[in-house]
RNA sequence: GCCCCCAUCGUCUAGAGGCCUAGGACAACAGCCUUUCACGCUGCCAACACGGGUUCGAAUCCCAUUGGGGGUACCA
């Protein structure tokens, strides 16, 4: 029997969730859910002078807002807990006295100092930087002295000098490395806490893990993690590491290229689902054609076989494309729900508060294939809600027209639509049809000084349907003032 | 510098020796639809980095080259 598939996503609370962790956390949930598996959260906090107040809950909020939920993990425990490395102390501190008295890690008391100087020396001299192992072979004498002198040391991994360490990764295939150039890294540090290198192997061990997924920037210390593994004596779990994510200059994704933390997205008003779909396909596609699918068929055809060897650039106009075709397939009434809070933070601030949601609502199929963040719609509504219009008069002519015939539109209009009992979209046009008619005028040359009059805008919603949802008073009010505007009176 | 990885349209990708005159999507462009915008639809531009092999046959396999990325911390 094979067992039970675990994953786990191990972030370091340093602030909120960049969306390359997010993908990485994905594709682990993915894989465990595909395969019927479990789903870990942990917390790697082993960097004290790292840690950002806020940000433990700040990744579960994230990561429960894109519905990536996890099996065991901090808030909700599990057979293997903690899942808080700063609470499992003692079991790095018992697996660093195993590797001491086992001979395959030592202590090591070289201050920062020198090993900054040597570094320096290093690089000058054209050399590989990279510790010296000065205190590798220490006598238990020159410990004895180095500890009455008040030092305390790190504890560092004695590397095999000889031989090689193979990978074999999941994506990438078997990866050989000589190990003579992996370095005796610092497992213990001075304060106390394990580096990640050893906090991982031990939790990892210590949690089952049976597969690793991770970004492809942990290649490098993978020959390391391997030998840890097999010098504490614990199985080597299988390894799958992930294409990196690029900005549009090919360097890693970082501030510069545009929003990177997945708050940020969310935020801007992107949907989860859209968020999923859009990172699903960065480094894995299940066929030559599908775009669009959704989590449940994500889950079922997810596999790592069709991940990606090659870095993906994050690419932001396809993913507000995609947002955009979510947003078109959500019900008017999701759709109210999910814009209602967008509005009521990005309306203009004269506006007052709280929106009337029905309103909302009747406003909503205006905008549904307009936008496609849903922070778009606080931009394209205001004239909805405003009182009074500020706009040019100068919007009302063009090449093709005129503020004479504008004038004569919007006067006919008033005339004809005051006298209109029922607002409705289908009576509107028939009624605005027949007055360009009447007027002479081009049906364009009625509605744009319309459109213009009562939204302030040269690019609105539908105007029948904009002026159904404003409704006779404001309709009429604003052509009034568009009137005034116009110096008609 | 050293180690490791990668290499198909601008971008995300399909392609696991003949189905490839290289497919889809975003973007761009040109149209259609239309009261504006958008949606939708149609069309169009556009790629196997380079050079050697292997093979009857290579985008697909091998080797160099070049290019890009990652790592090289008492950070993860």
């Amino acid at each position: 029997m094979t067992q039970q598939v675990r994953t786990r996503f191990a972030p370091s609370p340093t602030g909120f969730v960049h969306v390359g962790s997010i993908r990485t956390a994905l594709f682990q949930w993915l894989f465990a859910r595909q395969t019927g598996g479990v789903f870990v959260l942990r917390i790697e906090d082993t960097d004290a002078t790292r840690e950002v107040e806020g940000a433990v809950q700040a990744i579960m909020d994230d990561l429960r807002w894109l519905n990536l939920l996890w099996d065991e993990g901090p808030d909700i425990g599990g057979k293997f807990g903690p899942y808080i490395q700063s609470q499992r102390l003692e079991k790095y501190k018992a697996a660093a006295e195993i590797l001491l008295a086992h001979g395959a890690a030592y202590k090591c008391y070289c201050s920062k100092e020198r090993l900054e100087a040597l570094r320096a020396q290093q690089v000058q001299n054209k050399l590989p930087p990279g510790y010296d192992r000065c205190c590798r072979n220490l006598t238990p004498e020159q410990q004895a002295e180095k500890e009455k002198e008040g030092i305390t040391p790190v504890v560092r991994f004695k590397t095999p000098l000889q031989g090689q360490t193979v990978v074999h990764d999941i994506i990438l295939g078997d990866v050989t490395f000589n190990n003579n150039i992996v370095e005796d890294l610092v497992l213990m540090k001075s304060d106390g806490y394990p580096t990640y290198h050893l906090a991982n192997i031990v939790d990892d061990h210590d949690m089952e893990i049976t597969h690793v997924l991770r970004g492809e920037e942990w290649m490098s210390s993978t020959p390391c993690h391997i030998m840890l593994h097999n010098a504490m004596g614990y199985e080597v779990p299988q390894f799958a590491h992930l294409p990196m994510l690029l900005g549009s200059d090919h360097a890693k994704l970082g501030k510069r290229h545009g929003s990177t933390s997945i708050r940020q997205f969310r935020e801007q008003g992107y949907l989860p689902e859209a968020m999923i779909n859009f990172l699903a396909l960065l480094g894995w596609s299940l066929d030559d054609k599908t775009e669009v699918i959704s989590r449940e068929d994500l889950v079922t055809h997810f596999s790592l076989e069709r991940v990606s060897k090659t870095a993906a650039i994050f690419n932001y106009e396809k993913l507000q494309w995609m947002n955009g075709v979510y947003i078109r397939g959500l019900s008017i009434d999701e759709l109210t729900e999910k814009v209602f809070p967008f509005m009521e933070k990005y309306l203009p601030p004269e506006i007052k508060r709280p929106l009337d949601i029905e309103y909302v609502r009747q406003i909503a199929p205006l905008i549904r294939e307009r936008i496609s963040t849903l922070k778009d719609a606080a931009d394209y509504t205001g004239f909805f809600f405003l009182n009074e219009l500020s706009y040019d008069a100068a919007m009302f002519t063009d090449k093709k027209m005129t503020a004479e015939v504008a004038l004569t539109a919007l006067k006919g209009a008033e005339a004809k639509l005051s006298a209109l009992e029922n607002f409705s979209t289908d009576l509107l046009e028939t009624t605005l049809r027949h007055l360009a008619e009447e007027l002479g005028i081009k049906a364009g040359q009625l509605f744009n000084p319309l459109r213009v009059a009562t939204t302030a805008r040269d690019a609105a919603p539908p105007l029948f349907e904009t002026m159904a949802v404003l409704g006779k008073e404001r309709c009429l009010k604003r052509i009034r003032a568009a009137l005034v505007k116009l110096g008609g009176n």
